[in-house]
DNA sequence: GGGTTTATTGATAATGAATATCATTATTGT
DNA sequence: ACAATAATGATATTCATTATCAATAAACCC
């Protein structure tokens, strides 16, 4: 059964913060989990509406949101467009490549670089705690 | 006379573009120019209306964005903040520490990673155009 | 179980930045 | 100077995100 671990753990994190569980936040979540990589809070509100029309919009969000501070989501935003919500648990860092003419996500990573952010960083006094690498282009389709 | 071959460029890039120049254009430029290097529509419009107080918020705005497709000035999305437009022309690319706490923008440049992010693009059949690399962290006197 | 506390929900309003609208003004080419 | 039309300035609109608040429902206690 795929997810169970996600859902102990996000329900460990519920409990742990004083929150309550409840049936909308199990069913957002199980969504979010059998969803796309990358949605918007939007999508996810239709995917939910469709068995559970009495969930409303800002219940969906509030929970992406939560899943966020559990740091079992993490936010992307690309511009000014709607912001996107990704499955982080389980998943390695990882770089996006993004279409600039068919918005695709491509995701990569790359260790040298990592390893030279964090060189970057140390050499400027900073101290690095997350970053965020966007690679703008044309995917093999659209280039 | 700093700033002077900038002007002309983006008189050239308006000419160009069959659009005309005008007054409150160059009064904008020319306080971009001598502005904070990261500046928001907000902030370049208070400083504008200063000493001139007839030009209203929507043409500052205006006027960042042709600046940003005459290829000038760039514009700078960091999460939900407003966005900030730096000047380009005559500034080699670089990308952004961003401290988490104080909100500084350190300007870095790394030859290697530029050279592994072409690397990484094309490894996937992706043709990079640009690309924003930020990282978060906390800088010398925030850490 | 029953009662109490209070987090959550759902509907909707508020917010805030970015952008669009439109009558008026001003620039450019003739 | 004239005609064509781009630009301006004030304001309205858009749109995603977040806040509000009465009603509901978890979770804890007895």
């Amino acid at each position: 059964m795929p997810g169970v671990e996600v859902k102990e753990i996000f329900s460990g994190h519920i409990k742990e913060k004083g929150l309550r569980n409840t049936r909308q936040r199990e069913i957002i979540l199980e969504a979010f989990l059998s969803a796309n990589k990358h949605i918007t809070v939007e999508d996810l509100f239709n995917i939910v509406k469709k068995k559970h029309p009495e969930i409303g919009y800002a219940t969906v969000h509030r929970n992406l949101k939560l899943m966020c501070e559990s740091g079992l989501a993490e936010e992307i935003k690309i511009g000014t467009s709607k912001a996107k919500f990704e499955l982080k648990y389980g998943h390695e860092h990882h770089d996006h490549l993004i279409c600039l003419n068919c918005g695709k996500f491509i995701e990569v990573n790359d260790e040298k670089i990592e390893k030279l952010q964090v060189k970057l960083a140390e050499e400027n006094d900073f101290q690095p705690v997350r970053h965020k690498l966007e690679i703008y282009g044309f995917c093999k389709k659209c280039r």
